[in-house]
RNA sequence: CGGGGCGUAGCGCAGCUUGGUAGCGCGCACGGUUCGGGACCGUGAGGUCGGAGGUUCAAAUCCUCUCGCCCCGACCA
């Protein structure tokens, strides 16, 4: 591509509305741009790199039996209606009326149209097993879109859907796309890890994320640096943190104090001045799960684990509950809520209930108990309920964790008979029984990987992308008024075209400067700069982006370099 | 949904407090000089000041409503 002719609109200015690097190199170098909140429409770079994205994502799919089909996004509700989620999903299916009042919505997966192709064409176990994909825009009203294509109304999916006689061969097909996907994200140059996670409302049995390590990720993860062991934090198992130490560890006299203006664990603890620490206060949570009403008790300085907590109760999900329910259940407010005397049921983690005369709640406005024991003072269900955090012992061996963001690039569960007992969806065995198909569902967010490569992979002058997904591969700069750079550089051009090599062509008119700062702003790997100054000695440049220096290369060698170069970068 | 911020030329911003000619930088077009890390000089095009209503002789500016975008939070007591 001559770059004279591509459409390339790069910014000199950071764009007011973007604030993280992905989503400001995106606008910056003329990748994307924004059509609305969460709503972007990929230019012709962006379109390049989403290519080669999905021919990665493609052939490790087919190479695994799986095979690629196109579902509509434009779906009547009757699916949804099906399996209830018309009304589970809730505002974040975005519902659309056509001119007859009839009900539609955009999907935002997939799982009731596959399940609905299957139940029709599939019949017997002769036909199974079965891995079906696609890559489509899915939608999705999300309550707060946010950094760029991190997170989209409108994206790009990749998901693919299995289809198993049984429990036993669920799990294999599982434990293939899991080899799969080490596979996809391996070669899309990204740093990952795969956690545990929570299989949400789908009701999944067992589930893995791909979490791409990066700062600027919503999600919290942990992993230890001794062994394979990573969760995100929502399951991660808590280990056991030490208990404060303090100088008298035997049990004093409870006392009540008062505390005004002590509605956070941080109040009380600055009310309390040297006296204490965070770690020797209890933080007492009212939650709401299904009818019940629990008191959750984390250490101080811990969060809770709602999920976890969720977990204990059997109940799908908990609510902290509101300042009039709160006052309903114990009579007192917010911020002074305590396990002493609570009547009802109390769920404690251990790493509260080890410490030693800890402050609490009075559940008496305005007071807090100084030298609360578990035990003497109240009594609880001992279960851990903390999330896990940094410098935690892993649950599998020696090592500690440590706690990372994560961008979720790619989510895999095992389904089990889920949709297919909702909608029917049978075959049957050799012996004419009917059974539930077995499902698993896998997918990949295309568009956000776009993204979540750049998080990775930039400096302060822009992008730098591994090869396999670069828009293009080299980029070739002419430099000098004199016509003879551009007519070499326009021989390279010719010549790398002909081996099959990406190459864009900055023929423009423009001074060095501005060609070497677009050059490194879009990220292509590497660049040939062909100057005046080298063709008097027989060369020409050859740098890598992710390198300050470049090599010399001989003119009739340009293409070989490149070759060798590309070679060297896994192209 | 709660809180905060912002909407003025393609992009980044000033002007608004104290109403009266809409401005600067980048970019863009043309001419000239320049040419190895976002050059310089000159000329020029480009704006219903997010939208609607109101106050006023007069509104980017004051008032009311509304739409959009960004950030933080969505109950961690």
């Amino acid at each position: 591509m001559r770059y004279s002719r591509a459409f390339i609109p790069t910014l000199k200015e950071v764009p007011k509305d973007a604030t993280m690097p992905s989503h400001v190199l995106m606008l910056r170098a003329g990748y994307a741009r924004m059509v609305g909140a969460g709503i972007y429409e990929l230019l012709p770079l962006g379109t390049r790199v989403l290519h080669k994205i999905e021919r990665i994502i493609r052939e490790e799919m087919d190479a695994a039996g799986a095979q690629e089909l196109l579902m509509p996004v434009f779906l009547p509700s009757e699916y949804f209606k099906e399996t209830r989620r018309w009304e589970l999903y809730g505002p974040t299916l975005l519902r659309i009326k056509d001119r007859k009042g009839g009900e539609y919505h955009l999907a935002p997966t997939h799982e009731e149209i596959i399940t609905d192709v299957v139940r029709r064409e599939v019949k017997s176990y002769r036909q199974l097993p079965l891995n079906l994909y696609q890559i489509q825009s899915k939608y999705r009203d999300e309550p707060r879109p946010r950094a760029g294509l991190l997170r989209c109304r409108e994206f790009i999916m990749k998901d693919a859907y299995s289809f198993d006689v049984s429990e036993e061969a669920a799990l294999e097909s599982y434990a293939h796309m899991h080899d799969t996907y080490h596979r996809i994200f391996e070669r899309l140059g990204l740093e990952y890890r795969v956690v545990e996670a929570d299989s949400g409302a789908i009701g999944g049995k067992q589930s893995a994320e791909f979490q791409v390590l990066a700062q600027t990720g919503e999600d919290w993860i942990v992993a230890c640096g001794a062994c394979d062991y990573a969760a995100n934090v929502e399951v991660a198992q808590a280990g056991r943190a030490e208990p404060p130490a303090i100088s008298s560890a035997e049990p004093a006299a409870l006392e009540k104090v008062e505390t005004p203006e002590t509605r956070s664990i941080d109040e009380v603890v600055s009310f309390f001045g040297g006296e204490t620490t965070t770690a020797h206060t209890l933080k007492s949570l009212l939650y709401v799960a299904g009818e019940e009403v629990v008191l959750a008790i984390v250490r101080g300085d811990h969060e809770i684990n709602e999920i976890g907590l969720a977990r204990h109760l059997r109940v799908d999900e908990v609510l902290l509950a509101s300042d009039a329910a709160v006052k309903e259940a114990t009579g007192t407010e917010i911020g002074f809520i305590g396990p002493v005397g609570f009547e009802g049921r109390i769920i404690a983690d251990p790493d509260a209930v080890a410490v030693p005369n800890a402050i609490a709640g009075a559940s008496e406005t305005p007071y807090h108990y100084k030298n609360v024991n578990y035990g003497r003072d109240f009594e609880a269900e001992v279960v851990s309920i903390r999330q896990a955090t940094s410098g935690d012992p892993c649950p599998n061996c020696d090592g500690k964790l440590e706690l990372y963001r994560g961008i979720e690039g790619g989510h895999i569960f095992v389904l089990g008979t889920h949709y297919s007992d909702k909608m029917k969806a049978t075959f049957l065995d050799e012996e004419g029984h009917s059974h539930p198909i077995v499902m698993g569902c896998y997918g990949i967010g295309v568009t956000r990987l776009i993204a979540a490569i750049m998080e990775q992979h930039h400096d302060e002058q822009g992008i730098r992308w591994p090869v396999q997904v670069a828009p293009y591969q080299v980029i070739i700069t002419p430099i000098g008024k004199d016509e003879e750079p551009l007519i070499k550089a326009t021989e390279i051009y010719d010549a790398l075209k002909v081996e099959g090599v990406e190459v864009l062509l900055d023929d423009r008119s423009e001074r060095p400067g501005v060609k070497f700062k677009d050059a490194d702003l879009l990220g292509i790997p590497l660049r040939i700069t062909v100057g005046a100054r080298g063709l008097k000695q027989g060369i020409v440049e050859l740098k890598k982006r992710t390198e300050s220096e470049s090599q010399d290369v001989p003119v009739d060698g340009a293409v070989a370099a490149v070759r060798a170069a590309l070679a060297e970068l896994g192209g």
